[in-house]
DNA sequence: CGCCTTCTTGAGATGACTCAATGGTGGTGG
DNA sequence: CCACCACCATTGAGTCATCTCAAGAAGGCG
């Protein structure tokens, strides 16, 4: 399987669970030292994934799902000519890759890419899908994390399907920083987050094309809401990003 | 709850399990019959729903959710102008309006309406969410319901976000006559499907408005792709439409 | 220094929207 | 049985948001 090469080994010994630097996102969270432990022989090595590097691919039948331990993920889904619709940024403490579906012949549906380097904890498909039958809890802390991801989806089909570019771009931006606050990655004095999406990738997201994206960034940046330099995003006037956004 | 007011109760007594129309999609699907016993217990009557009615909406706090044993219903999201972006149509055995999260001050983020007159089979939120607690076959069913709508989610927000007006109406009327034809609704010597939608939900299905919707049905009719009359749908070119739609 | 990716900007094309008006159809009540 | 009304489909004219194509500028990196 072609995504696999680009996966590093880090470890070659399971990281102990409370090394998680985001075990209160990860799937196992609000489940019981027992679990916890079952969960900690599944866990396996810890993986690098370069900037650019794809994770895995529509079509694909990947044998590992994972939790990100930190950098950017993109999920997206292509068509035939190549364009690409991004689906969701997955942060750290995500859950990522995860195929439910037991059927050898089950497929994944979109593709995801690291947009900046990554690090990542694999577990195996199988001992997951063990795992999430034998213990209800962790089943139904899955069904949470789907529903959340459900609403997000939802949400950002609104967005591409009735609101205006500058509408669409400020409610990512704005769902971007405040996901990244809760992971205490902005610096509050400055509001200013770390930012390593292109244009490009900007614009796969809400269904724009990278130019247009451009235009409304500048139109932004002049009308001195944002601020966006050096792989970072400072915010100056949230309020009229939270306006433009409908939020 | 104004929701409820729509719902007028048929029966008093419960209906058993095996003349459910649509067990095989239902939620108990593949679960012993031990489940399907505690499952019996808990269903509650029967509602019907009128056509245009509404089920619940957005930001409601329902005490059911409900599996649809006949009639069309469609999901949607509208934003703070009216505007309705159409999320998915749910047939007959859909499993409709369930709420994961047990925190009270959770709400729905959706709304659904009828499409037709309905028939639905209720169930108390608090009682799916303890079988499903105790249940971990019924929670992986559930699951795997989640991703299969996750991945038509997904669908739809490639259409909407990348694909021509005739791209993303194709697509829809292929995916509702391939749903409908698993439900055994479609004559298929005709090729003809009950369609009860409006241009004006196909726009909000789709990210359009509805006269654009309707020059593009027109443009179908036209090229003798498909025939839409008296609430029913053929489809005279179905090759067609699956290039048109890059299904 | 030179290459490659990303960002920026312009000019023109076009798909989809808005506004507005008309026609059809089915249901309802007098 | 007819008149009316509500809802839905149809069509035209004009506008606008976004796209396409194209080219150049600005960085980072070996």
């Amino acid at each position: 399987m072609r995504s696999r090469d680009s996966l590093i080994p880090v470890t070659q010994t399971p990281t102990p669970c409370a090394h998680c630097p985001v075990r209160e996102r990860a799937l196992y969270q609000a489940v019981d030292d027992d679990y916890i432990h079952s969960a900690q022989t599944k866990r396996l090595n810890q993986f690098n994934l370069s900037a650019k590097r794809t994770l895995y691919e529509e079509g694909d039948h990947p044998d590992m799902a994972f939790t990100l331990f930190s950098g950017w993920i993109m999920m997206y889904r292509s068509d035939r000519e190549g364009d690409r619709q991004g689906l969701r940024i997955a942060l750290p403490g995500d859950f990522v890759g995860f195929l439910p579906d037991t059927n050898p012949s089950a497929r994944m549906n979109h593709s995801a890419v690291a947009v900046t380097d990554a690090l990542l904890c694999g577990f195996r498909q199988d001992d997951l899908r063990g795992m999430l039958k034998q213990h209800p809890q962790l089943s139904w802390q899955l069904n949470s994390f789907q529903s959340r991801d459900m609403a997000a989806c939802q949400t950002t089909m609104l967005n591409v399907g009735r609101k205006m570019a500058d509408q669409r771009i400020a409610h990512l931006l704005v769902e971007l920083y405040d996901r990244l606050e809760t992971l205490g990655q902005v610096d509050k004095r400055t509001n200013t987050m770390p930012f390593p999406l292109t244009q490009s990738m900007l614009g796969d997201l809400t269904g724009l094309t990278q130019v247009h994206t451009n235009r409304v960034m500048r139109r932004f940046r002049d009308d001195n809401l944002v601020l966006c330099s050096n792989q970072s995003l400072q915010i100056h006037n949230r309020n009229a990003l939270l306006e433009i956004a409908d939020y």
